[in-house]
DNA sequence: ACTCTACCTATAGACGAG
DNA sequence: TCTCGTCC
DNA sequence: ACTTATAGGTAGAG
């Protein structure tokens, strides 16, 4: 779920901080990407945006999110971008609250195809397809095989993605941290990337001056408007958030000023269960980062894999295998 | 009259032939 | 340059 | 048994 409306919050009270960037302006830079929202990305515009069809080889295992992997890796190629593809370890406790809300959803959604189905209606079996669709563990084995035969790098984090792309953005380890939702600010990715054809770059720096916050004052904020880890306070939004980080300085006065404060106590409902402070530990900890999986290109792999086991085309994948060589000689 | 939140629904890629 | 079908 | 997100519109509370 990322930071909710951060993004809107941020184009109306901060708007210096996000500027369109042009792909080519990234020759030689280094980026972290958030590799499962990716994924979901390619799986379900390649599945379900267009076409109304799942794309798969004969055995029915997914391959839209391989083709996915393909076209990004060629475009970073071509444009001299290192990629470090980054997967989700295991989600922390404080995250099952949202897990569980997601899985209802996607339980939900795959009855509702059903129904569809039984009722001959496309549109809403498309529809509930794509919403109760995951990725497989299979699928993963698959793109990490497919990242490993292109010579790309990608990396287990121990837990959430997102943290540990912000934090090899932090240590300069990368130059940016890719990702579509807007944790990465939160966990102090000095500098994100969002999109994929048409990008965005946004700047911590300027998102902490023009919203007059320390980086603390920021990840208090971001628990106001809602995260993953921490439910919110009613009737705080976008703009009294803002307003209550400036006036009292941190969530700790904010909630002292709650309770002591009978109109306001009244207005803004504090959850039974708060653990704000479990959230604030959780985007300011330090991240582990494990060895980064490093390959060369193999053209003996990609064929057999892609050809033979998924059913891509020959020609297809010769020609591409062609092009990558060509952007990234041996 | 107006601001703000909460909730609902919709959408999420890239290539190339013509 | 744009649209639309296709990718497996 | 199941691991990704946001944007936009709008009703209705305060």
């Amino acid at each position: 779920m990322g930071i909710k409306n951060l993004m809107k919050f941020l184009t109306s009270k901060a708007p210096d901080c996000i500027t369109p960037i042009e792909i080519q302006n990234l020759n030689g830079k280094t980026i972290a990407k958030d590799a499962y929202i990716s994924l979901y990305q390619f799986l379900i515009a390649t599945n379900f945006s267009k076409s109304n069809k799942t794309l798969s080889d004969p055995q029915g295992n997914p391959t839209a999110h391989l083709i996915g992997i393909l076209n990004n890796t060629l475009t970073y190629a071509k444009n001299n971008i290192q990629v470090i593809w980054i997967f989700d370890g295991i989600a922390p406790n404080i995250k099952q609250g949202t897990l569980d809300k997601r899985n209802e959803s996607r339980q939900k959604n795959y009855e509702m195809m059903q129904n569809a189905v039984k009722e001959d209606d496309v549109k809403n079996i498309n529809k509930h397809a794509a919403r109760s669709l995951y990725l497989t563990e299979e699928s993963i084995r698959d793109a990490k095989m497919l990242l490993k035969y292109l010579g790309q790098r990608w990396v287990d984090a121990d837990n959430e993605a997102e943290a540990l792309c912000a934090q090899m953005c932090k240590s300069g380890v990368v130059d940016y941290a890719w990702s579509e939702d807007m944790d990465s600010l939160a966990f102090g990715a000095p500098k994100m990337l969002r999109g994929n054809k048409s990008l965005t770059e946004i700047s911590l720096e300027k998102v902490l001056s023009s919203l007059q916050l320390t980086h603390n004052q920021f990840i208090d904020l971001c628990i106001l408007l809602g995260c993953d880890y921490c439910p919110t306070i009613k009737g705080v939004g976008q703009v009294t958030a803002h307003e209550l980080i400036l006036k009292y300085k941190n969530l700790d006065s904010i909630l002292e000023a709650l309770s002591s404060n009978p109109t306001l106590n009244k207005k803004y409902t504090v959850p039974n269960e708060f653990p704000y402070k479990l959230a604030q530990d959780f985007f300011s900890q330090e991240i582990n980062q494990n060895p980064i999986n490093k390959f060369v290109v193999s053209p003996k792999d990609l064929e057999d894999f892609l050809v033979l086991q998924r059913a891509f085309s020959q020609a297809k994948v010769d020609k591409y295998i062609k092009s990558l060589l060509n952007y990234n000689p041996q």
